[in-house]
DNA sequence: GGCTGATTGGACCGTCCGGTCCAGAGGGGT
DNA sequence: ACCCCTCTGGACCGGACGGTCCAATCAGCC
């Protein structure tokens, strides 16, 4: 499926998913035109749908892949080594900050929420994201446990779907309300449930 | 800023609002027409911009705020009394079904999403919402100290932030990757944290 | 019955924008 | 020097769609 791509091309398909990466994140995907990533980019029409031959869809895609992968290694390298109870302390604080400083602009809902959810390829790339971004976090749990500092009946797989639905379920409402309370509430209480010592709760 | 409005326009109009929220749930906005709008209420364009007269945005926004006002009226009257284990357990069983069931088409994230959050009026209706939401989570875990059934030490506040995360997070994750998991093991886990008698935790 | 304003129908317009096309410049391999 | 394929420029097209307009109808009210 790949093209021959000389550097100069791969450079320049470079420019363009970057740049319309850049005028997507500020602006979302329904308010920017090809025209416009056109001139952020110093390209022509023809250069779009050069290197990207299915259209504005196709290169969607492409900002979706390249936005994905930044968000994992937004994170690093807190979120591969989080093996004590101060590297998940380190890690809270930088994924705070990094939303903090995005605000609105969250990369990844602006592209699955805008770019519609029903699109197989959209959900592969988030489905992959979530599934690595779990991953992690599992591994984070695991290794806590291995050290003993955290309750040895903690499931690793819930722990860390706790921890990242509190994550991305902050970030949204960051996202909708401007609040960055949420985040730091959810995340902190989250990463701190970790720590509790584990009574038996009995089902309802 | 409100016009006369006899029994039979309030009616069409209300028409319009549901089959509009109903074609949007399904398509989302940006796939969305005035003409298909037209068509599905069987009304015409000038009855459109009759009752809405800012054109599109104006009966977005209202769509917005019959889903929002949706949201909480479907949790009803679990998430109003949530004044024992037993019913937040209820609650839960119909958080989960509600999200089940609509899946992909979660009529709050569909509207937030792509209608901009940047606009104050989307996000005053949203945070409205989510303030409505957090109170009343935050009113079942002050029910719950006061029948001595979660410890005393617990902040309402902070609890019922991490619960309403878990929600929002959760259902955000199924619409991307039509998992329910997510969803599940995070409220499950954020319920059950409410149980556990409160050891220190310090902080790092 | 006629007046007034709400309500409805639907033709029409202008623009925005994704997509097409072709012609030309660049540049590296033989 | 030559050729071929990549790369670039930008004019152009056609459809989709939000929005306008005017005329017709309906409903309460004196």
């Amino acid at each position: 499926m790949e093209r021959a791509l000389t550097p100069k091309g791969a450079a320049t398909r470079q420019r363009i998913v970057e740049g319309a990466a850049q005028l997507i994140r500020v602006r979302g995907v329904p308010n920017v035109g090809l025209d416009d990533i056109r001139a952020a980019t110093s390209t022509s029409k023809s250069q779009l749908f050069h290197y990207f031959p299915a259209g504005k869809a196709d290169l969607m895609l492409a900002v979706a892949r390249h936005e994905a992968g930044q968000v994992l290694e937004d994170q690093m390298p807190m979120l591969g080594d989080l093996t004590s109870w101060r590297k998940w302390q380190a890690w809270r604080r930088r994924v705070i900050k990094i939303y903090d400083g995005q605000r609105q602009r969250c990369p990844l809902s602006a592209l699955t929420a805008q770019l519609g959810n029903a699109d197989p390829a959209t959900r592969e790339i988030v489905t992959t994201l979530l599934d690595d971004w779990h991953g992690l976090l599992a591994a984070g749990v695991q290794a806590l446990k291995d050290a003993g500092e955290v309750d040895a009946s903690i499931d690793a797989d819930k722990a860390a779907t706790a921890v990242l639905t509190a994550v991305t379920g902050g970030a949204g409402m960051l996202q909708a309300t401007d609040r960055i309370s949420y985040l730091e509430v959810a995340l902190s209480e989250a990463i701190d449930n970790l720590r509790r010592p584990r009574a038996r709760v009995s089902a309802a």
